[in-house]
DNA sequence: CAAACATATTGATAGTTTTCGATTTGTCAA
DNA sequence: TTGACAAATCGAAAACTATCAATATGTTTG
C-alpha cells in the first residue's frame, strides 16, 4: 500500500454509514436476508440490500460503494441485474501494516 | 476506543503532511535536530520545529497539531513557552484493534 | 517591565465532500 | 421488445476542510 492509496482508505473511514457498511459485511448472514436467487454470500451482499439498511438514498450509497471499491476496501462482482459487495480483508490487513 | 475517536482519528489520517509528523515522530532523533536545552525526546518534538520541517504556515500546523492531540492521536506537553508532541502509541493500537 | 519568541485564535477564501432527486444506462424475463 | 428493477451518473445546494496572513495570548529573560 502506498501514500495515496492509504489516505484514500482513511477518507473511507472518516463516515458512520461506510463503517457501518463495513461492519455489515464481515458478518453478511447476520446482518441481511438470505438472497433469493443465490442463496449464499460467496460473493458479498447486492447493493440494493445495502441500500436498504442504511435508509440513505440509492445514489449516495451507489457513490459510497463505489468509492469503497475504488480504494480497493471492497471488492465486487457484477452478476446479471445485481452487484455484490464484499470486504477486502487483504487491503485491511495491508492498511494496518502501513499505519504501523 | 469509540466509533467518534475512530472517525476523528481516521480525519487525521486523511492527509499527507499530518502522515508525514506522525512518521517523523516515530525516530525523532532521526528527523530532528537535538533539542538545544532539553537534550532529548522524552515528551517529543516542539511544535516550532515540526513546522520548520513542513514548510507550511505557523498557523496550519499549530491547527494540525492541535487536532491531532484532540483526537488523541498526539500527546503534548508544555515546558515554559515551548510545546513538546509526541505519538500516542497506544491510540494508535486501539485504533487497529477496532478496524480489525 | 519590555523585547523576543512560541503557540493559539480569528477571519477569510478556495477547494472538497455530502447528499439528494432526477436521469441514464444495464440487464432480465414475460 | 417492452416493462420492471438494479446500478451509475449528473447537477446542485449545503456543509465541511484546508490554508493563509494577521492578530492575540503566554512565557521567558534581560
Amino acid at each position: 500500500m502506498n501514500e495515496k492509496q492509504f489516505i484514500e482508505v482513511s477518507k473511507s473511514l472518516t463516515n458512520r454509514t461506510r463503517l457501518k457498511i463495513l461492519e455489515w459485511l464481515k458478518e453478511p448472514d447476520e446482518n441481511f436476508p438470505p438472497h433469493p436467487t443465490l442463496g449464499h454470500f460467496d460473493f458479498g451482499v447486492c447493493g440494493t440490500f445495502i441500500q436498504k439498511k442504511t435508509e440513505m438514498s440509492q445514489s449516495t450509497i451507489s457513490t459510497y460503494l463505489n468509492s469503497m471499491e475504488k480504494c480497493e476496501l471492497l471488492i465486487s462482482t457484477r452478476k446479471g441485474k445485481w452487484t455484490y459487495f464484499k470486504r477486502n480483508e487483504k487491503i485491511i490487513k495491508d492498511y494496518i501494516e502501513y499505519l504501523k
